[in-house]
DNA sequence: AGAATTTGACCGCT
DNA sequence: AGCGGTCAAATTCT
């Protein structure tokens, strides 16, 4: 396939959403652009990775080993979210560190897929607030949900954006669907 | 009681 | 040596 085409929609599609957003900056629906405009750079940043380095990293590498030889995971393919809010992303993480980092006001928490005991799945993400006033988050994301997640999506009756919100969604993480409800500090997100 | 979070320690990398 | 990522025991929550 053309990914050079695909990705030149894409930039076009971020470039027309940062207008809109800049245009209307309500509170209701700059939330939502910020989302939108962040599944295409996602997206972009993807196809990117695919374009430019295939063969790289195949799967990641034993990363565990119980205490005293356990490989620190590196260059795992990553990508970053930026958000007003803490938003949920329709999968199931615990929390499993909190660090402080340096030059940062804010500490950095680590997240881990709920099943990756059960079901080995080595997806993670680091949380941390970058800005204090309005509130700005960045996840990073590493590694790919292998499980089968087991969470049902919410439908609230009283929400109109859930079903834009579960479209992007899909395309952004490939498979899920998004549940539009309060972030529980990095459980699971139960409806 | 079981699951999730907190937090200090450990370990690899630079 | 210092930093950042992970582990795991202790604690808290449901």
């Amino acid at each position: 396939m053309d990914t050079n085409k695909i990705i030149q929609q894409l930039v076009q599609g971020r470039e027309l959403t940062n207008k809109l957003r800049d245009a209307q900056f309500h509170d209701s629906g700059e939330d939502l652009v910020i989302r939108i405009c962040n599944t295409f750079s996602n997206t972009l940043s993807i196809l990117r990775n695919c374009n430019g380095r295939k063969s790289q990293d195949s799967g990641d590498s034993s990363l565990k080993d119980p205490r005293g030889s356990y490989k620190r995971r590196k260059c795992v393919a990553s990508r970053t979210n930026i958000s007003s809010a803490l938003t949920d992303d329709g999968y199931a993480w615990r929390k499993y560190g909190q660090k402080q980092i340096l030059n940062a006001n804010h500490p950095r928490s680590y997240y881990r897929c709920t099943h990756k005991t059960e079901q080995g799945c080595q997806a993670t993400k680091q949380v941390q607030k970058i800005q204090d006033d309005p509130p700005k988050y960045e996840t990073i994301y590493s590694g790919h949900h292998t499980c089968k997640n087991t969470l049902n999506p919410c439908h609230h009756s009283t929400s109109n954006h859930s079903s834009l919100l579960i479209s992007f969604s899909l395309e952004q993480e490939g498979k899920q669907n998004y549940k539009p409800i309060t972030y529980n500090n990095g459980s699971d997100y139960l409806c």
